[in-house]
DNA sequence: TATAATTAAATTGTAAGCAATTTAATTTAT
DNA sequence: ATAAATTAAATTGCTTACAATTTAATTATA
């Protein structure tokens, strides 16, 4: 033990959280291919799936994502089709974005990402279960905004 | 319950920790701002700290980080006059990363950064180690390649 | 009502991050 | 010894990601 034993990578928190995040990401990656879709674009659409209209604001909120981020995420769903793109009527700041009929058609398809992806996780389910309400619990602290 | 379930953003574990690792490399902003760092400089030192010297390849085994990421680091690294980058003279495909005196004169400097960055993620000891512990067992089963 | 402040997206600039390819050096096989 | 295969880094092209700024619309205030 030793002064700078905090400086260890090994040491870290926050290295395996990051180093983990991307290997993940990686394992979506050949699954998501097949239809064209980044990790950002999907998740981008499960939000949209589930509430079909929302602006560029709100669905930064829960995907925790700034416009500089999204704007050209959405520019890309759109010309693929899965999305639409429009200015608010009653206050043309807001931009609403809606999810296509193809949008929505895609769901059924991806349907198996999931558990696909699942399975290359080694991983019991109480592990899950603690990993997935930990990451909420500092997530949540970090940012003080749920969006839920 | 329905058939779409599992695509919804609250069901998936990778989302929270995408979202979290971002969050956790922007507590360190601040920190790393006040020694001109980014989170990928403050990591690959971390790992000369260590090593004191290293090529590209094995640096990027410890990172999960391939070459692609690793040079523009690097030469920026170097610019800084935190490593320097030497050709092998045994075989010159290989690249050394050598930290130099002032590169290892900033571990005197971070070392309250860790501690400070901690004090932000409002976790119980316990639960740390239970993180730590989920997050190795899924890097580890998702790379198989073990950098120890 | 005119002005100021606020808000939502978009834009700009910079740094990752990675797949795929290229280049150069070294090793293996013929 | 020469050709083929392998290896390490660098490069290319594309997508994120985000801080900071800008633009345009709306709301609050003087």
């Amino acid at each position: 033990m030793e002064v700078y034993d905090c400086l260890k990578l090994e040491n870290q928190l926050c290295f395996p959280l990051y180093a983990c995040a991307k290997e993940i990401v990686k394992v979506y990656k050949p699954y998501l291919d097949q239809f064209d879709l980044t990790y950002t674009q999907y998740i981008t659409l499960m939000v949209l799936w589930e509430h079909n209209e929302m602006n560029v604001k709100e669905l930064g909120k829960y995907l925790y994502l700034d416009s500089g981020t999204l704007t050209p995420v959405l520019k890309k769903l759109e010309s693929k089709g899965y999305i639409e793109r429009k200015r608010s009527k009653t206050d043309e700041r807001n931009l609403r974005i809606q999810i296509t009929e193809n949008g929505n058609a895609l769901k059924k398809q991806v349907i198996e990402i999931p558990q696909k992806v699942g399975r290359c996780v080694n991983l019991e389910e109480e592990e899950a279960m603690q990993l997935y309400k930990i990451l909420y619990k500092v997530l949540h602290s970090l940012t003080l905004e749920k969006p839920h």
